[in-house]
DNA sequence: GCCGTTTTCGGCCCGACTGTTTTCAGTCG
């Protein structure tokens, strides 16, 4: 069994656990352990050879055993004995809002519910309410919970999401009452998805702020309206969290509530390694813990005037929200070694983009036009090759055509951008390319991708890429696993292996900025941008409004650590150039 | 189940909101 089937076994014990009502501490150590697993960054088989595994952070003994079980025998014992006591259905409730494991073991325990589709039986008939802890409005919000299920467990990609959230803030900013408002969680952090819009307030009259948020246009349904905190639905199942707190504890708020979780966990454990407790109300004394005085009345020790006041309380440098995951943050910023994270000016052209040649909607004049007027000092067309039926790929008569009009575009002088001329040429199913070395040569730049023969073993696809990165005439590797987040997975690959590969040969892997590609995943970026592997952050755009997309790129770089120094496209057109021999 | 140690047990982040209750349990983030 691999490691990620691994990782999913552990965090259905750690469910199914909570379902039985075991202890919550023993269901959060299979949690943590599930993700420390997760975010091993070695291979499996040899931490496990070595004897290493025990010296993961989050897994002890117990999971040591377990996970070497799984991998070697893909069987364990205690699970399946686990998994045949909990009905399947149990599980599933875990989605629905308002339902946690104490009320739906008490639903199994006493009426015997075990499916989805019974425990909607149960609510219409009354059963559900007449539960001593459970009433009528439950019942109600379960059957909703029910209706809804799919839309509310739906995450969202985060340029989608932000398309919603930002004019939901700036709204609120105008507010007379509001003295601040930011985005939290996963947005702020620019993860690749969100599940949640969260707002955060500095007022001191939330009243009239949780009124007006409430009944906002687009907001299907209430699902808490209190002092300091409101969610509400919006219309395409969005769930939107509003915190009002004091002006003078916004900024610990802001930090906890942008996260993540297990940054804030060992920010906590910091501060209590400095005699000091850290939660969304401030930083106080730990002593003081325990005396029957509310957080939100006691003075913290430091008045914050921005996020970065807090990290210096616990001697740390400033730690941007992109990078706030436990992914070395806390060492780095201990250390004073955080990076210089690249910014959306350093952008300063971009590759990859497609024109009415092939699948784009613009013309080449146009995406010039739309360029420049974004800024930017040069754009690389990349059309789609004749394999590519399906998007109208140039074979080598056109692409010939098109090298001509984009040198008479770049010497008619109508354009201070510069144009270079390249293909998104396809990886072939042997890894041989859809274009021959001579028309390649004749290319400023090229990107190879896999359009096709999806379905290769790891093994195959792995090899094909790594073959198609050996060929002289290419310059980058286009979105490397192929996967349209929320809907389609990547193709199977060994990235490591990749990496190794592009590095091997001198290559650069693309940064796929598209909302929905954000491929290379970020994850990677960091030990590969290390070891001096190139990164260009390509829009991949097929229209004049797609170019700007290379922002969502941006945040996914920065959440990878990478510096304009690991970029391509942050480099001046002359040194482009020099880079592509011209 | 993990971890650390004043080293083998006891703590493990913690506060807000809802719906139930009549002072609190469960859920959520």
């Amino acid at each position: 069994m691999d490691k990620a089937q691994i990782v999913d076994v552990l965090e259905e014990i750690g469910a199914l656990l909570e379902l039985k009502g075991e202890n919550t501490f023993k269901v959060r150590a299979y949690q943590n352990g599930a993700r420390a697993l997760g975010t091993l960054d070695r291979d499996l088989g040899e931490v496990i050879e070595a004897d290493e595994l025990g010296k993961v952070d989050g897994i002890g003994k117990a999971l040591v055993e377990k996970i070497t079980t799984l991998h070697q025998t893909g069987e364990l014992e205690y699970y399946e004995k686990l998994r045949s006591s909990v009905p399947d259905g149990l599980i599933e409730m875990m989605d629905i809002p308002g339902l946690g494991p104490k009320k739906i073991k008490k639903v199994n325990d006493e009426l015997g519910v075990e499916s989805i589709d019974a425990l909607r039986e149960a609510c219409e008939s009354g059963k559900v309410a007449s539960l001593a802890g459970f009433g009528k409005k439950t019942a109600e919000k379960i059957i909703e919970g029910i209706k809804n299920r799919e839309a509310y467990a739906a995450r969202h990609r985060w340029w989608d999401a932000f398309q919603v959230a930002d004019p939901i803030l700036e709204e609120l900013r105008k507010l007379k009452e509001v003295e601040r408002a930011e985005h939290a969680g996963s947005l702020r952090r620019r993860m690749e998805t969100v599940g949640d819009l969260d707002f955060l307030v500095a007022s001191k009259k939330p009243g009239p702020i949780m009124d007006w948020f409430t009944s906002m246009e687009g907001v299907k349904e209430v699902s808490a309206h209190g002092e300091t905190k409101s969610s509400v639905r919006l219309d395409d199942g969005l769930q939107a969290d509003l915190r009002i707190v004091p002006p003078d504890r916004f900024f610990f708020a802001l930090h906890h509530f942008t996260g993540s979780k297990d940054h804030n966990v060992r920010m906590r454990q910091r501060a209590l390694e400095r005699g000091l407790s850290l939660s969304e109300w401030g930083i106080f004394p730990k002593e003081s813990k325990d005396e029957d005085v509310k957080l939100s009345e006691r003075e913290p020790v430091i008045t914050p005037k921005s996020e970065a006041d807090i990290f210096k309380k616990l001697d740390m440098e400033f730690v941007v929200p992109e990078l706030r995951e436990d992914r070395g943050e806390i060492e780095a910023a201990e250390a004073g070694e955080m990076p210089e994270l690249v910014t959306d000016e350093d952008i300063r052209g971009v590759f990859h983009n497609h024109t009415t040649a092939s699948d784009g909607r613009a013309t080449l004049a146009e995406m010039t036009q739309a360029a420049q007027d974004l800024g930017l000092d040069y754009l690389g067309i990349a059309d789609h090759s004749k394999a590519s039926f399906q998007a109208s790929g140039l074979d080598e008569e056109r692409l010939e055509q098109q090298i001509a009009e984009i040198k008479a575009l770049n010497e008619s002088g109508d354009f201070k951008c510069h144009v270079f001329t390249g293909s998104e040429v396809d990886i072939l199913r042997d890894g041989s390319l859809d274009f021959d070395d001579g028309l390649l040569k004749q290319l400023d730049y090229s990107v190879a991708s896999i359009h096709n023969a999806f379905s290769l073993s790891e093994k195959d696809m792995t090899a094909r890429i790594i073959k198609a990165l050996e060929n002289e005439h290419i310059t980058m590797l286009g979105h490397v696993t192929g996967r349209l987040l929320l809907a389609r997975e990547g193709y199977a690959v060994d990235i490591p292996k990749v990496i190794d590969a592009a590095l091997a040969n001198g290559k650069i892997i693309e940064l796929n900025a598209s909302p929905w590609r954000l491929d290379m995943d970020w994850r990677f970026w960091r030990k590969a941008s290390e070891r001096g592997l190139l990164c260009s952050i390509n829009p991949d755009a097929h229209a004049i409004d797609q170019l700007k997309l290379y922002r969502a790129g941006v945040s996914v770089a920065r959440k990878g650590w990478l510096s304009p120094k690991h970029i391509l496209n942050c480099r001046p057109l002359k040194e482009v150039k020099a880079y592509l021999g011209l």
